[in-house]
DNA sequence: TTTACATATCGGTAAATAACGATATGCCGA
DNA sequence: TCGGCATATCGTTATTTACCGATATGTAAA
């Protein structure tokens, strides 16, 4: 049975929208939406394992305009969130979108905006 | 013809996003979408002028827990970010939702986020 | 025209966030 | 096992936010 969809309280909610309060971590999401045009062939990912539209924190870095420290920062932040979801594989972390709670997400705020 | 509806760019959803990363600025937000079962009738408004929906600020201040000052910057920030809308009638300023926005707001998520 | 009340603004302090460079950690290939 | 890369974490400073109490402003009633 398809659960779930609906399992989000105020606290996180605030947590989310305290995640996006940022232009920049907001463009690393929305970048992420469509990764194969915004970044270029994650060749270890392809090659290794089941993580689809994953991009490395590098990759993401050079688009971002600000340091490398602060990139991996906001992609805690966006992690934490449960916005992003996250998979090591070698030497790289590679990060996506999380469908999942970004559609919770949306129907919490048509439901209790 | 009807119009606008998509009219929100970035900059403004980080704004609202920003207004919204506070646990009692949700929290109004929220009561205000029942106005009349969370708060006591508003005599002023409901003589004075069209202004349905309104709550004063002081019926807002006794059920957010923060000081008067508090509760009336959180209310500006919130107005700011397009989400309230407000008329003074006399000595109150009533505040009401403006569902407009939050729309908008809604849609944006849908389709950007 | 005082007085009382509703609201906004001011000035403050503590905490959180933004952002960086430097450094540590972890994983590979030589 | 050593060097090099990718990423995370640490330590820092500047800015913003979370609040508050005190005060100012504006309106209306006595």
């Amino acid at each position: 049975m398809k659960q779930e969809l609906h399992a989000m309280n105020d606290e996180k909610a605030v947590e989310i929208f305290k995640a996006l309060s940022n232009q920049t971590r907001l463009n690393i999401l929305q970048m992420l939406k469509d990764a194969e045009t915004n970044f270029s062939a994650q060749a270890h990912v392809i090659k290794e394992a089941d993580f689809e539209g994953g991009v490395c924190v590098s990759d993401i870095h050079k688009k971002t305009g600000t340091s490398q420290s602060t990139t991996s920062q906001y992609l805690s932040i966006l992690l934490q969130s449960g916005l992003l979801e996250s998979k090591r594989i070698g030497q790289w972390t590679y990060y996506r979108r999380n469908e999942e709670m970004i559609k919770q997400f949306y129907h919490y705020i048509g439901l209790n905006l």
